[in-house]
DNA sequence: GTAAACATTGACACCGACGTCAAGGTCAAG
DNA sequence: CTTGACCTTGACGTCGGTGTCAATGTTTAC
């Protein structure tokens, strides 16, 4: 498969995957014209890294999800190194939330000072 | 004063200043040699920036807040566009922290599923 | 007089995941 | 042979708020 057809099939451009594979994440051997040929277990690679940047991974995160899956794991999450990932996307997800909350307090309480007829719900 | 002394008494860098004004945030007369000369209003100007900056605002959305200091009301958002703004950037945190949790939940369940060992308080 | 500190404008660098364009090679169909 | 669809690499643009450097002019202090 060339990559216009991974593409197509993955729904992701062929400037996304030349990306992922410049940056390690994907492979590709070449056939005798310099054209990139890829196997079916490349569309689950690819599958993988999508879905974990749909959750606000960034591509660095998922190199271990798919080492994991090219190791043979049917889920890329099941090797130790995908879950010490998780857990630290928790803890930074859960720091932005908490980040977030108080800088909308923050806000609440300057427009109430402002506004002192303003309702903020919340 | 000059932007040396601006950015000493505000804490902003003189690259900072030139770049407010550049956006049209601040402005500045001209000494005869070409300098920035500022006054003493200019001060709560820039604090102004910076305290909205602080909380995520962006340089933007100060604008309406220093229009307002400038028709010489006391606070930045006592006028009603700045209210506006107020309200405009609690729904976009609102609707980023809503964006979080449902990224938090969606990642605790991926790991939930690939390691259901872990346990994910929250 | 001269060095140090300060001012000016202009422009590049950063971060991340691409979009998009350029200039060209390859290949199948007509 | 030609058109057009597909492929290649390389490089710039995006977004925001600066840091930093360059090259040059000005003021201040000794």
């Amino acid at each position: 498969m060339r990559i216009g057809e991974l593409a197509e099939r993955t729904g992701v451009s062929p400037r996304s995957l030349r990306y992922y594979e410049q940056h390690g994440l994907l492979s590709a051997r070449r056939a005798a014209n310099g054209y990139r040929e890829y196997g079916e277990e490349d569309v689950r690679l690819v599958a993988e890294i999508r879905a974990l940047l749909s959750v606000g991974f960034t591509l660095e995160d998922t190199r271990p999800f798919l080492d994991c899956l090219r190791r043979g794991h049917s889920s890329g999450g099941s090797c130790a190194e995908s879950v010490e990932v998780y857990e630290r996307k928790l803890k930074e997800i859960d720091e932005e939330i908490r980040a977030l909350l108080a800088r909308r307090a923050e806000v609440a309480a300057q427009l109430a000072q402002s506004c002192p007829g303003c309702f903020v719900r919340g």
